[in-house]
Formats: structure tokens, sequence, C-alpha cells
DNA sequence: TATAAGCTTAGAGTTGGCTCTAAGGTCAAC
DNA sequence: GTTGACCTTAGAGCCAACTCTAAGCTTATA
């Protein structure tokens, strides 16, 4: 059984954090001292091994509770509740990235457009096509 | 001179959005009403339109703050300060999408690894996978 | 036995960019 | 002159995921 401390030093996770994830009902200590100080199991430690993992691979508190009831009763579950979620996440993240992907261009474009150098910028072409609503070259950015 | 709900629909912006611009010291009315509604220039259009495409371009009310004041005196600017705010948000912007591509890469593989399918969960390899840690395949995405 | 480290709780603060509300003043149209 | 649309302000609320604080208890060490 560990401490919260020694669950904290085990995961990586602040003991901030643990209770953070305990109240909003994704671990919990499964005994507690007279005192009221929380001790972990070997299961417990497993939970939060999972939640962590799932984190890492960029699943949201929300989604992570949904696997985890999934995860106490795999029977009453299919693999394709768990792919329907899965699935869903990898359509945000894929939509996040050509938003960034679109910034990346416009970004990029306007860096290529300057010089860069000590001179004022009395004509600075990214002044300038910020100052023009990004015309010309970033049409097809504009439009997202 | 417009109005407030006359900027906001030539815009797009809404009126609460332009006076929180304004709060945070973007944008201003240049003139006011005896009784204090906002009127705004042909000037102040402009320089709302820049914060407009500077939003769309990716950078940070801060970044456009910075952007701004050296919009209003750019014979005291370079064109480098110009550029040094670009590739920071550029530099930014690539970091976040090298995050979002490793978890993208993560999420594929679980989706690959799982049938998918309406039998139930007991043995999903997704499930298995958050479980085990992300071992073998997600080496490369687990080290981000 | 005293000090310090560690634990508890409820609840507030952080970040960034809005978004909305309440309570009231103004203005144009009928 | 009254209805309703529009404007004003200060300030609260929202989102996610923490992160921290305060005030007080417990436990381990010297």
């Amino acid at each position: 059984m560990l401490k919260i401390s020694e669950l904290s030093a085990q995961t990586g996770l602040s003991a901030h954090t643990l209770r953070f994830y305990e109240k909003h009902g994704l671990i919990n200590a499964s005994t507690r001292s007279e005192a009221g100080y929380r001790f972990y199991s070997e299961a417990d430690v497993r939970r939060v091994e999972f939640v962590k993992t799932a984190r890492n691979s960029g699943f949201s508190l929300e989604d992570i509770a949904q696997l985890l009831s999934i995860r106490v009763d795999k029977q009453s579950h299919s693999c394709q509740d768990v792919t329907d979620i899965t699935q869903k996440k990898l359509d945000q993240v894929n939509a996040k990235i050509e938003e960034l992907q679109s910034i990346q261009q416009t970004l990029e474009i306007l860096l290529e457009s300057c010089c860069g150098g000590p001179e004022n910028a009395s004509h600075c072409s990214i002044m300038e096509a910020l100052d023009e609503g990004l015309t010309r070259d970033q049409a097809r950015s504009e439009s997202q």
C-alpha cells in the first residue's frame, strides 16, 4: 500500500493532480488510514497508470472516464465502443493539426516575404500583409 | 463613423469581442457621442481589421499588442522586430503540430491494433495497450 | 517533546479568449 | 409617449486541466 506521495513518486503525477483526478471520479484510494490518509493498492496503481497512459495518448479526462467505465466491465462493452472513442479523438486531433498547418503555412509565407533585417519597418511586407488582410498569397489559408 | 453594431457587422467580430479588445488595449473608438456611444473612424476600422487578420494568422492577443505598437510607429522598429514575433509564433505552432502528430500516430496505432467489432472488450487490444503503458509500438510516441 | 515533513479539506487562482448578464441610459419609429 | 432595439458599464461565467492556498491534523525523527 502506497501513500499519496509514494504514488506521486511512482507515477510522476503530483499529489495535487491525483486528488484532482479523484475529485473527478477517475481514480480512488481503495483504503484510508484511521486519520484519513489515502492508501493505494496495486490495483489502484494500475488504474492510475492507465489514466496516465491515456492522458499521454491525447485523451481528455472525459474520454478517460468513459474508457475506465469500459475497463471495469469489459464484458458489457464491445471493441467498437473503444474504437468509437479513439476514432473520435483521432478526428479531433486531425482537425486541430489541419488548423495549425494552415496557420503554419500563413506564417511561413509571411516570413518568406520579409527581409527580417535591421531596416525600419515602414515598408515591412509582414505589416503590409496584415494591413491588407492576407490578400494574394494567403487566399487558401484565409478561407479556413 | 460607425457605431459598434455596424463595426461588428462589417468585421464579423461581436460587439462583445470589440469591447473586450478595447479593454485589453488593442483597439479604441476615436470618438464617443455625448451619451458615451462609441464611434469608429476609418482608421479605427483598419486597426480592427489588422487585429482580425493577425488573429486569423494565429497570433495571440499579446503578440498582436506588440505588432500594433510597431504599426503605430514603424520608423522606430525594424523588420527584424516583426520577423522575431512571427518566427517565435511559427516555432510555437510547429512544436504544437509535432506534439499532436505524436498523439495522432499513437491513436492510429491503437486503432489499427483493434478489430473495432461487436465482440466484447475483454481482449480489446486498445484497452490492453493502455493497461500496459503503450509498450512496444508506441516507444517513440511515449518519449514525447 | 518539539519540530518538521506530510497529510487532510474546501475552495480559489491560473491560462487565453471570449461570452454573457444585470441594471440602466439612449434613440428611432409609430 | 411608449415600445423596442441599441448602447453603456462592471463584473461574472465558461472551458480544461491543473495548481495552489489556508488552516488544521498526523506522523516520523531528533
